[in-house]
DNA sequence: ACAAAAGTGTTGGAGATACACCCATGA
DNA sequence: TCATGGGTGTATCTCCAACACTTTTGT
């Protein structure tokens, strides 16, 4: 009845980043152990195999940080990918038999989405360990396995969940302007909005809380700043 | 870096079903293999381990046939479940090795949940084949594994998706009245509808035509039939 | 004084809600 | 003729979208 199988289960994280020019994606370069090989350098989300004694939600935070140093990330999970074949394609064997022994195992991979402030967490995008980057969301490229779709997949959930889930502040610095959360909102559902209607929105929202400070040097009024607290029910 | 870890995949299938008196799940019977260990039948949902060369979704498909001779339901993926103690209980320990020869082993499981018309399918609860059966969602009792919580969960994503997918059609039979239709939703919202208000949101649905056809043998008014025409894109 | 973004209210229309009576059938 | 659920329209309210000018700062 039930054979005795054996397969491998990873945890794929698509993290988004945000800052003022735009929606990012973090993406890590594939380490070419074997260079005469021409398995050529893809990207690919950060991901990798789970251990077997820890819970789904811990390894994406572990995998994310060994991966690219980030940490306490919320971090979601948004879907299982299970296709037979979705490690399959020759350049991505031939990448996993350099890194992995068990290149013709079946992988069974669970998506997993954050968001973080690119502002609060590193200032520019590049100067990471191991070949992390921020790629803009527009010029993400072919990718390796299947994660440009499940990349396309996650951006999806994150439009569904903007309002009903807290989580658009995740991507803010802690201390912002409205216009950057409009600016935000704006390039998440691509589409322009009204800022006396959304203004209107966000006073309805008791979680977004106005501080007692205000922009400093810029040339032009300082705009009042805001942050977020979360619900204590 | 990534150690040669082997664990187990499941499906698990969260079948609703609806008929005039309430909204039900399906669960089968564990069977007792070994009547002397007091290892008692608990219900539980039905799921079973993936094969090593199909998919999540015809893993899904496959295992509530076999475990059930339910056939052609819609599935749909909801969630992965991979507490590492999801199935050390005691009791599921115990049933496991007497079905499988690995209770040991790690099982991280993918939930599904679909939605099937009980008028259409079967036209009274019982008379499944291996134990299968229709249990009352207020009546449900402990499960085996962690299988309440899939069961909760699987719930309100059927409450959040009941809207935006045209799903709630699949728990009607094919003719159905609006009156009928109405009660789902009162159901599954868990709330009361205006009659007027849900007949006037009901016409702006062009899936949902009028049949050329009444109801028959009741005593009052009979009503227009009606039927799910999905959108031919 | 000028440039640049911040901040602020009102109105009209669409959609949601509340509500009560007559109708067709079988017994 | 009665009991039962089927079927229908209108008034009100709430929510959303559209829209333009004044304010505050730095240079």
């Amino acid at each position: 009845m039930s054979q005795n199988q054996s397969l491998h289960l990873s945890v794929d994280c698509v993290v988004f980043g945000y800052d003022d020019d735009g929606l990012k994606v973090l993406l890590i370069n594939q380490k070419d152990s074997s260079p005469d090989q021409n398995s050529s350098p893809w990207s690919q989300l950060p991901g990798d195999l789970i251990l077997l004694d820890e819970g789904l939600d811990q390894a994406a935070q572990r995998v994310l940080f060994e991966l690219t140093q980030i940490n306490g990330v919320y971090l979601k999970q948004f879907m299982a990918f299970g296709d037979p074949n979705r490690v399959k394609d020759l350049k991505d064997r031939a990448w996993l038999q350099s890194v992995r022994n068990l290149p013709e195992q079946r992988v069974v991979t669970v998506g997993y989405y954050g968001l973080v402030s690119l502002q609060d967490f590193t200032p520019r995008p590049a100067s990471f360990a191991g070949g992390a980057q921020w790629v803009d969301l527009q010029e993400v490229g072919p990718l390796a396995f299947d994660h440009n779709i499940i990349l396309d997949q996650a951006f999806e959930t994150l439009k569904e969940q903007l309002e009903s889930q807290h989580i658009s502040f995740e991507l803010l610095p802690k201390k912002f302007t409205l216009t950057q959360l409009q600016a935000l909102y704006e390039v998440i559902l691509d589409k322009k909005l009204d800022k006396r209607n959304f203004r209107k929105n966000v006073k309805k929202m008791t979680h977004v809380v106005p501080l007692d400070e205000k922009q400093t040097g810029v040339m032009h009024k300082p705009a009042q700043l805001f942050s977020y607290e979360p619900r204590k029910n």
